[in-house]
Formats: structure tokens, C-alpha cells, sequence
DNA sequence: ATAGACTCTGTACTGTAGTACAGTGTCAAT
DNA sequence: ATTGACACTGTACTACAGTACAGAGTCTAT
């Protein structure tokens, strides 16, 4: 791969996002803005491809930005420890939505099935459930 | 329980949400807004308590607001149909968001562990794999 | 009658992660 | 030299589900 110069645009496409989605990055400091070549316009590296796909994939972790920032302020490699704390609080996180969509999805799942059971009834026991039941999610 | 007269406070209150949220709901439809007697407070009833009930059970079984509105407005009963529909899509999308989550916690996990494996060493695996592995969720 | 608590109305702000767009500038090809 | 495609700057808007607050009115207890 050589080592190409890119404007904003192809560096857009290489990193598979929009022009407005980096100028956002930028904004909030999750990505440097290089110096603008007098009347001229922006160069990007490979560098700042890595980056974004960096931050792409770690929110389909389900970081948020401002804890991908924090990742990235320890990319030197040299703050394993702490690195390590942000992803296993994460984990944590993780686990206790997964919970909560676990009850979820029993709760509901046993609603479409009471629908199922009393066909031609005039009263909807789905809504009814919802209605009176406390419906808990715990 | 008798028949009270509820004003906004005391219905916030007893359906544990805050004032702003009822008038909220009201603003976008979700609640009717009763009529001001003249230079009064508006009255509200244990319907209106039963209401945001609803609202809130649906919405930690995962419905948003705007698919509770429609739930709502099936609210009679004589439309089971449509409600099932609602509530299987719905179903379909919890189980989704499960299998994604199942799959963050899985990579998660991996590289929590080889953050510990590797102690000691500089450079930091999590970050590392983050970098370069095509971490993906699908 | 006055203080304190509550209500009403309307508007603006919050967070999260962007997207949209107007107006201007720059560049490369025809 | 002009057209078309990008780039730049700055601002405003989006969704979602509320929260906050100012300024006015009203109700209740003392």
C-alpha cells in the first residue's frame, strides 16, 4: 500500500463514512485537522483511516465516543491497565443490558403467545397484560 | 380506592414520573390534556395513572414512545391483530439486538483476557486488537 | 392578608451521534 | 474560459425522551 495523500473525501470512502461524519470527529477532537496548505486543501494519511476504523469498531462495541476518546488518549500502548479497566466496565455494562433484553424478550415473547392462545376473543390479552401486569424488567 | 381528583403534581407523583414528563406526553398526544376549569388546576384520574403505567411498562419492554402511541390507540381491545403485529416485530428486534450484544460480549470478554495473559508487556493487546482486527458484530 | 406550595404557559436546553445546507473557494478537464 | 466536482466555513437541524426555567396565576393554611 502506498503511501497516498488523500482529501477529505477519499478519506471519507476509504474509511466508509460521511465527509460530515470526520468534520464532526474533528470538531470534538476524536480526530486531528491538519494545517491547511495556504489555498490549498487538507491532506489525510492512512493513518487517520486506522483511526476511524479504530473508532467504528469500537462503537460497535458499544463504546460511546467521549470512552473512545478515552481509548484513544492511551494508544501509545503504554496504559494497558487502564485500557483494560474502561473495556472490563464495558463488559460489565454489557452483561446488565444483555440481562434486561434477556426479560425482555421472555416477557414478550410469552405476550405474543397468550395473543396466540385466545384467538377470537374480543379482548386483546396483549394489551391487557401490559395494561395490569407489572410488566417488571428486572 | 376511592375516586380521587388528582392534580398534576399528585398524578406525577403516584405514577412516579415527573411533572414535565406528563405535560410532555401531553404535548405529543400521549395523554389527553383535561379541560381547565376556569381560572383552576386541571383534574386528572386513575386512568391517567393507568396510562402512564402502560407506558412506562412498554417502554422497558423496549417499545419506543411512538410504537406505544400506536399500541394506544388499539387500546380498545377489538384490535388484537394489529397489537400481536406490533408486539412480534417488536419480538424480532429484541432477539436481534440480543444476538448483536451476545457477540460484543464475546469479543469484549476475548480481549479482557488477553489483557491478562500478556502483563507486563508494553504494548497493549486490547487496543491493539481493537487497531487491526476486523472486530465486527454480525 | 400573606407566605409558601403548587400550577400554568411557553420556550429553551440536554445528550448522543451525527446530517444538511448555504455560500464561497479551489482545482482539473474540456 | 467555463463547467462540474470537490473542499471549506459556519450554522442549523435531526431523532428521542425528556428536563429546566422564567414569569405569571392560583390555592391553602396560618
Amino acid at each position: 500500500m502506498t503511501k497516498q495523500v488523500l482529501t477529505i473525501g477519499s478519506l471519507a470512502k476509504l474509511a466508509g463514512v460521511n465527509v460530515e461524519t470526520i468534520r464532526y470527529y474533528q470538531r470534538r477532537g476524536y480526530l486531528h485537522e491538519p494545517k491547511k496548505p495556504l489555498g490549498g486543501v487538507r491532506h489525510y494519511s492512512e493513518s487517520d483511516v486506522s483511526r476511524i476504523h479504530f473508532i467504528k469498531s469500537a462503537q460497535r462495541l458499544g463504546f460511546t465516543l467521549e470512552e473512545i476518546s478515552l481509548l484513544l488518549k492511551l494508544e501509545d500502548g503504554t496504559h494497558c491497565v487502564e485500557a483494560k479497566e474502561i473495556a472490563e466496565q464495558k463488559l460489565v455494562n454489557v452483561r446488565s443490558k444483555l440481562a434486561d433484553l434477556k426479560s425482555i424478550e421472555k416477557v414478550l415473547s410469552g405476550l405474543v403467545n397468550k395473543c396466540n392462545i385466545s384467538r377470537g376473543k374480543v379482548c386483546c390479552p396483549l394489551i391487557d397484560s401490559i395494561q395490569h401486569a407489572h410488566v417488571s424488567v428486572e
